[in-house]
Parts: C-alpha cells; structure tokens; sequence
DNA sequence: AAAGAATATGAACATTGTTCACATCATGCA
DNA sequence: TGCATGATGTGAACAATGTTCATATTCTTT
C-alpha cells in the first residue's frame, strides 16, 4: 500500500474549494489555473481532467454562488406573507451577500460568465432566482424566459436596483462601510424606500 | 528626409484610438498591450513611454468613457426644464450608450477601473457625473463627496437602478434587442415609469 | 552643429493557459 | 486471480502575455 501522493481523491471538489478561496481572499486576478491546482498540490494539467478550461472552472465557482445567492432568495420567500417587510428583508440579505463575497459577486455577473449562460447550470440557476422573484411578484406559472423584461417592470426594476446597489456598494461607488451590517441595512432600506414610494412626490419644481 | 517607419507621431493618441476600437469590435480579452502596439505599428515595449502599464492604457480608455457619458448627461440637462421628462431622457440616453459601447461600459465599471478611483482623472469623472445627478437633484452645490450616499436616496436609487438595467441589458439577462432604439427607449420608460410612479400600488395582496 | 531629452527598438524573463505523450491508479471482466 | 481499459496524474513543451532593460534613433533646444 503506497501512500505516494499521486491520486487525491475528490480533486474536482478541491479545486472549486481553492478556488473559491482564493477568489475571496485574493480576487479575480489572482485565481488562475496554476495557482488553484498549486493549492491543491497537483500538476497544473491535471486541472483539465476536470474542467475544460478555466473559464469552466470559475463558471462552476460562479454556479456555487448563484445557488447560494438563490437558496437565500427562496428561504426569505417563506419567512413572512407581508409584501413590504419581505421586500426588505430580500435588499438587506442580497445586499448582505454582496457585501460579504465582493468578489464572487463580480465573478457571478462579470460579461464572462454571463455569456456562458447557454450552459445549463448558469442559465438555471440565474433565471430562477429572476423568476423567482416575477412570480412571487406576478404569480405562480407568470414567468415565461423568453418574454421580453418589459412585461415584468417591478421585476425588472428590482433586480435592476438590487444590482445596482451591489455594484456601487462593492466597488466603492458609494459611502458604506460594508463590515457593518447596520450600515448595509440601512442602504438596503433607503433603495427600497424609494422604490416603493416612488419619487413622484420628491421631484424637483424646476417649473 | 528618410522615411523610415520609426517614430509614429502622436502615439499615445493612436494607442488608445486603437485600444478603443479593439474594445469595442473584440472584447476586453482581445485588448492586450502586444496588440495595440503591433495595430498602430510599433514595438510593444514603446506602449511603456506612454502609459505605465495595460492598466493605465485601460483607464485612458475608460477616461473617455466617462468624459462621453458625462456629457451627454450635460447636454440632457439643458434640454428641459421637465423633471419627468429629463429623467426619462436621461434613462434612455443613458441605456442607449451602454447598448452602443458594451464593451466599454462594463470596463468603465469593473473592479479594476473603479479601484483606479484614486486617480484624479477617473475619480473626477465618475464623481461628476453623479454629483450632477445629485446637485440636479438636491439643489446647486448640496452635494458632499464625502458623505453617505443615503444621504441621497434618490440620486442613489436612480443611478442603481440605472446601472443595473444597463448591466442586465447588455449582458443579455433581459430580452432586449439592443440594436433597435425602440426597444430600449421602452426598456428605460419601464423602469423609469416604476422608479417614478413606486410600487406601493402593485404591491402584491399575499395577506 | 551639438547636447540632452524623448521615444523607438530588440532581446530577454517570468507567468499564464493549454496540449500531448506517457505513467500510474482503479475497476470490471475473463 | 490476472489483465485490459478507462480515468486520472505527471512532466515537458508551446505560444502568448506583461514587463524590463540596454541600446539605438529622432526631436528639441540652444
């Protein structure tokens, strides 16, 4: 019995792990195939046994975060029947998620990614949690993916601020200490605020 | 007078003339410094008297990028004094640009550009183009860099909600024709009509 | 015309993604 | 039990990339 270290055992589970790790610790520019299998300690062309390239690898990273990021959407779904709270308690734990995993965040909705979207797995996953959302909002069995968006507006717009705010939050692009959740909750309310009330009230008198 | 093909004139220019098109026409992946330098006819090492990396030839780039964006919100402001109508004018030219410059879009809000931030150039030209939405906004010189953006929850809300729509039309997680103007002047009225109009109304009776 | 600053060149280096021939392990079948 | 076969690991190699450096050429200034 050699315990030569040659074969590892669940070697495609250990690379999404490194890589996982490394994306959050060290960002997107750090995560290559070298490294990951370095980490791992194998020779970098085993990597290719199990995943085409390294695209397909960071697409399995990403598909970790979509399911996560979904989980998360389907638990707050059950957690009360009050339309307003729920919506806010979505902000607050999507904002959260951001906040806690910038860079798989990035990763998940970075122009890569998203193109694979052909890709089963990716395409699954992200329409779900989209679709979650309009047929919570529009009803069950409302949903249809090859709809245009435009027959969903409040979806739309939703996700489109939800997204936003992400992005301007992980990026910087607005003031927020994002090691604080108060900070970050009171973010997620001020954008949910406003999308609920509209802004009809508050324009400007420019007239 | 030798003709020799040796110095190329205003190469900074012509780098980042070149980078913009290669952006544009191959993707960001297609942008290395080899490529460029070797599109306008120079050696690759001549790139580094211009810019002193691929980053800061990326962020010449996204410079422009800005500076567009800029001003088109600039001519938008001085085309109505309509607060509604303004900002659905703003929602479309906004969304239009990302439909035409996708490429350049999502480089000019990646976490590499926007980590530049520090920067004057792009600090000033990022900063501005929200500070112009917020002073619009707020009132003539009521916006502070510094402080939190809930401070501005509107100028918040619009330019997430905005962003968000550009990111999810142009990586194709909305079902938009991008090359038709119409289309994307409905996508921009949509969220534009629920960014004004809020959701209270539509909210959903669960209870 | 000459000196010095700019800028271009060519060669080199480390790192990356990826491929390929080959070695080793694991497993089912005779 | 033995062995064939497929899965998986190894090591060497290739092209491409970002970057640096010594050297060469041109531009500008006097």
């Amino acid at each position: 019995m050699k315990t030569h270290a040659y074969h590892k055992g669940n070697v495609r589970e250990d690379l999404v792990a490194a890589a996982e790790q490394i994306l959050q610790e060290e960002g997107l520019s750090a995560l290559s195939v070298r490294r990951v299998a370095r980490e791992i300690g194998v020779v970098p062309s085993a990597v290719y046994n199990h995943f085409e390239n390294r695209e397909a690898l960071l697409a399995a990273v990403a598909a970790d975060g979509y399911h996560h990021l979904e989980k998360l959407v389907g638990k707050l779904e059950g957690s009360t029947s009050e339309p307003e709270l729920l919506l806010r308690q979505m902000a607050r734990g999507y904002l959260q998620f951001a906040a806690e995993n910038p860079n798989l965040y990035r990763l998940m909705f970075s122009a890569e990614m998203v193109a694979i979207r052909i890709h089963p797995a990716l395409e699954q996953a992200s329409d779900s949690t989209f679709g979650r959302l309009a047929e919570w909002w529009y009803g069950p069995g409302s949903f249809d993916p090859k709809a245009s968006a435009v027959k969903y507006p409040y979806a739309l717009s939703i996700w489109s601020l939800m997204h936003g705010a992400a992005m301007q939050m992980i990026d910087g692009l607005v003031t927020v200490d994002m090691t604080r959740k108060p900070a970050i909750n009171k973010l997620a309310d001020a954008v949910v605020g406003v999308l609920i009330g509209g802004i009809r009230e508050a324009l400007p008198k420019n007239t």
